[in-house]
RNA sequence: GCGGGAGUAGCUCAGCUGGUUAGAGCGCCGCCCUGUCACGGCGGAGGUCGCGGGUUCAAGUCCCGUCUCUCGCGCCA
């Protein structure tokens, strides 16, 4: 298969069974080791590895180039595979029996010195490892990670096609949805003035599709976002986006559930799924126990509320919190006791980033030790200790605030102590999946206190009859999936019928108007006959990095851009010539001024 | 928009409470070397201490501003 013109074999396929095979060989100079006499060279290319041998006598044409070759060159070889001499065999290279003594040697290119080293990583700054991604790539661990990633995109759409979706392709030059994420923008040069947006995601495309009949859709689509990066977020990133026809949540769920198990198998030889099936919490239920909506389960450590304790108790920060309607709830860390005052501090750091005033404390030894033992007495300490389940050497860690605050700053707690007590050793190829349920349909503004949808507004609540008691409570048919604490997938059943749909634009002050302008395509469409509907997107670049094992995404993006979206490599975003920009119906900063 | 970390040789870093000529490892260049595989030995080149300003007799080191990378908060229907 890899036979061209230029090459017999790969880097990683001669052994000993080839010995005395005359070959051809293509491929960088990974290492070179000149013994003066003899010279030894690395030879890479993206499967392996062959050392590569000179010796003079044999060859000495050969032997007068590799004098001159260094780092990174590209050189074609012809020689024949030998046999290491006994005892110089390296078993730590699938080639290592062997060798190839050269007899041609063709420079096919030189090469400058790289800025870093290619064979070796020296964990460089991101910078420079972005400018000269293409040099970065060449390296193991990156060309293992990009195989990695083809692998789980044809996994996925594999087993997709198999449960016969279609692939389909939607446009990447679409119309705005005000609301949500922040859009790219793409100016049209036909029609001065008005704008494409790019799609932050295919949603609307995938739910006419249903209306359409195509039933069961999947895409492995490219969405933009134009929002501040994190590690885990790139403004461009692949989701694998799924919509199926006549289902419900549990439909969806068991064909995703699936789907998952398959592609980690075949990603991850290794993997150890941890819950078959997935476990399931609601929404509150995860904020609740694990301080967050995409719990990590690989570990233990579980929330408790005490605020049913604490109601009268003679702790002002408590019971003052619980009168104006918030919460206490409770972190125990087993072993937590042995904490220093500098290690608390840096778990109370960690609450404080969400938003906690700070992190009261009670240590389990001999005795209970705190400040909350002597302000809530012995009895309820004891109480408390005894509903968090505490043992000697435990530490309970408090947060009293409103519930959110209370739950997220112990979730950042909760990671932060597991990290600290490294619970996750030895536990690399662990992979825990569970499902988040039973998401509120609507979220209060912080600012304006009005409703804005949480998941987006064609997101099918779950009792239709909320909506007209208290909208706020109201729940809505979604699911996200979870794997290793991020959220690596997210869906909903959806609203097909236009009064419901009006309903929901209603309580989110849509005026008929705006609908009309904004989603008049879709309220259209679901006027002809849409089947009840629902799916789910994967992130597949957050998949592929827990797959791989990395810290972040752009790990395994061929080409991914930084914290300020930038493509250091292109140099992109850039300037334009006035003339394009003038093409495009857009004035140029010359003309602003 | 906000908070944390980082920026010194091509790369990774050290450089203390300000003090003479800014160091190390790797890489690079030259010479030597026939069994290395992170080869080895000897020698050498290489610096706008991110950038701008300030304090000082004196700044890599202190102060102010700014840029870049990164982690996180806000944001991400």
């Amino acid at each position: 298969m890899l036979k061209t013109a230029f090459r017999s074999h790969s880097c990683n396929e001669l052994n000993s069974k080839n010995d005395g095979a005359e070959v051809k060989l293509v491929g960088w100079v990974d290492r070179r080791r000149d013994h003066g006499g003899l010279i030894f060279i690395d030879l890479r290319d993206r499967y392996g590895i062959t050392q590569i041998v000179t010796d003079p006598e044999l060859s000495g044409a050969a032997h007068a180039i590799l004098e001159k070759v260094r780092p990174e060159w590209v050189l074609q070889i012809v020689g024949k595979v030998r046999a290491r001499p006994t005892g110089q065999e390296n078993k730590k290279m699938a080639t290592g029996g062997i060798e190839i003594l050269v007899n041609e040697v063709k420079i096919l290119n030189e090469a400058e010195t790289p800025p870093f080293e290619i064979s070796e990583e020296n964990d460089e700054n991101e910078e420079i490892r972005l400018k000269f991604r293409y040099l970065d790539l060449r390296r193991k661990r990156m060309q293992k990670n990009i195989v990695l990633r083809h692998q789980i995109l044809q996994a996925t759409r594999k087993y997709f096609y198999d449960q016969g979706f279609v692939e389909i392709e939607t446009p990447i030059l679409i119309k705005g949805t005000p609301e949500g994420a922040r859009e790219y923008i793409v100016p049209s040069r036909v029609h001065a003035g008005k704008f494409y947006v790019l799609p932050q995601s295919p949603q609307q495309l995938k739910q006419l599709s249903m209306v359409a009949g195509f039933d069961r859709y999947m895409q492995i689509a490219r969405c933009f976002r134009d929002e501040d990066q994190r590690g885990d977020r790139q403004p461009e990133f692949t989701q694998m986006d799924l919509e199926m026809s006549f289902v419900n949540a549990e439909d969806v769920m068991t064909v995703n559930e699936a789907a998952l198990i398959s592609i980690t198998r075949e990603a991850r030889l290794d993997a150890k799924i941890k819950t078959t099936p997935f476990p399931r919490f609601t929404y509150d239920e995860a904020m609740n126990r694990f301080g967050k909506d995409a719990p990590d389960i690989r570990y233990e450590l579980e929330i408790a509320d005490v605020s049913e304790e604490c109601k009268d108790c003679g702790f002002g920060i408590f019971s003052g919190t619980i009168e104006k309607g918030g919460v206490v709830k409770v972190l125990k860390v087993e072993g937590g006791a042995k904490f220093s005052r500098k290690e608390i501090e840096a778990l109370e750091d960690a609450a404080k980033i969400y938003g906690a005033k700070g992190l009261a404390w009670i240590k389990i030894s001999e005795q209970l030790e705190g400040v909350p033992v002597s302000k809530l007495g012995d009895s309820l300490s004891k109480k408390i200790v005894e509903k968090c389940g505490g043992k000697k050497d435990d530490i309970l860690l408090f947060a009293a605030d409103e519930w959110e605050t209370a739950c997220t700053s112990l979730g950042a707690v909760r990671i932060a102590a597991a990290e600290k007590l490294e619970l996750l050793k030895g536990k690399e190829n662990e992979f825990a999946f569970c499902w988040v349920t039973d998401f509120p349909m609507f979220a209060k503004d912080k600012e304006t206190g009005e409703l804005a949808s949480m998941h987006h507004p064609f997101t099918r609540p779950k009792n239709p009859a909320d909506l007209d008691s208290d909208p706020s409570q109201a729940t809505a048919e979604a699911y996200d999936i979870i794997l290793n604490g991020y959220e690596i997938g997210g869906g909903s059943v959806r609203i097909h019928e236009r009064d419901l749909q009006k309903k929901i634009f209603d309580i989110l002050k849509v005026s008929d108007e705006d609908a009309e302008r904004r989603f008049g395509h879709i309220l259209r469409a679901f006027s002809y006959g849409a089947p009840p509907h629902g799916g789910i997107a994967w992130g597949i670049d957050r998949l592929a990095m827990l797959f791989a094992g990395e810290p972040n995404i752009r790990e395994v993006i061929a080409f991914p851009k930084t914290n300020r979206a930038e493509d250091l490599m292109l140099g992109a975003p850039d300037l334009i010539p006035d003339a394009q920009l003038k093409e495009a119906n857009i004035k140029s900063l010359e003309e602003k001024k």
